[in-house]
DNA sequence: TTTTTTGGAATACGGTCGTATTCTAAAAGC
DNA sequence: GCTTTTAGAATACGACCGTATTCCAAAAAA
């Protein structure tokens, strides 16, 4: 046999570099042709890995789905819900570079989603994910009534202002002060 | 003189057009031409009114901005304030098929915004202008100290809410409950 | 070393894009 | 009625798109 690659870690690179590209440049900058040279590649050799565009697409927003599980993952569901969650939508949000460039890519790939079925559903399992895991968080420290209800409401309220800090990245700090301000009102400190 | 037409007129006709169909098939359908197709004309005919696909992109997103600050401008600003914010809320979700259209288009400019900055600049102005408009709601009624903020995480519930409605339909009325428990807590019944 | 299979580059195809240019027809002023 | 200006259609151009195909070099298996 052949020299062998390890193909899903070449893709993982592909979709790294795609999720870079869309949050620098947009995601309709996208296309095999850019992506391949975002790696150094040859559009041929991207070919290799994704059959055509849509998978390539679809692929790296599972891989951002994935970061974003991951991140959750990493919080301390020890700590009051309240700081819990506060810091889950601080490693969320715009706040630098790399933040900036995963928030961007998210969004952009939110509103593709309305017209392209299985991206949303990607993203259906992901919002899924969050919901559960910040459900949980809530009810193991006593906001038991409805603690779905105000999962969903916090991860409105994290996608809504990630989406304006986008464009307008001057309200920055108004909207930290938003964030706090909605927090307190959602999760009273009883605990 | 030759026979003459009402020049804003056909612009806003081309920008409707394009709304709905950024609504009905993404942002990344727009194009000269099938905006063109849409409202019966030939390409060229559009450029006679924008020059550039951006021009019209930019007008489009400003009619955009017009409707949700009309729509604003229709809510009863002497109903308490919980009220007055559900109910502009509730024109802008998607929950039928007009809002839904109007919903994808501004969340579409959104995220184009954020590599976009005259559309960038257009979205900031709408948003200041809601964020006034709400302030001054919850200021009249004595939710004073930082009226500001709770403005801002309106807008960001609304437009997280929105965003994930375009993906997720099926969630809708979760949402919904979702909306309610977070209006609940952020402006207390006493208002 | 030869064969076989893969990674990757190169190329080609039809299609759409934004935009500039050119043409036709109609309406208002003389 | 003739001229002038405009609305609108038609056409053309170069660029980029997604994708299929072809070719070549390299490495593992024989």
């Amino acid at each position: 046999m052949p020299r062998t690659v390890d193909r899903e870690e070449q893709r993982r690179q592909i979709g790294a570099a795609l999720l870079q590209l869309v949050s620098e440049r947009g995601l309709d900058e996208v296309s095999v042709r850019t992506v391949a040279a975002a790696t150094g590649r040859s559009p041929g050799a991207v070919q290799k890995y994704f059959r055509t565009k849509d998978e390539m697409l679809a692929f790296a927003a599972e891989l951002a789905g994935e970061r974003v599980e991951r991140r959750m993952a990493g919080v301390d569901t020890a700590l009051p819900p309240r700081r819990a969650l506060r810091e889950l939508i601080l490693t969320t949000l715009p706040v630098d570079a790399d933040r900036r460039a995963e928030a961007t890519a998210q969004l952009a790939f939110a509103v593709h989603a309305a017209h392209h079925p299985r991206l949303a559903a990607i993203r259906r399992q992901v919002d899924r994910d969050v919901r559960e895991a910040l459900t949980a968080w809530l009810d193991s420290a006593g906001h038991g009534t409805d603690a779905a209800a105000v999962a969903d409401a916090v991860i409105a309220l994290s996608d809504g202002l990630a989406l304006r800090m986008l464009y307008a990245p001057q309200e920055h700090e108004q909207l930290l002060v938003a964030l706090e301000r909605a927090l307190d009102a959602l999760i009273p400190a009883s605990g």
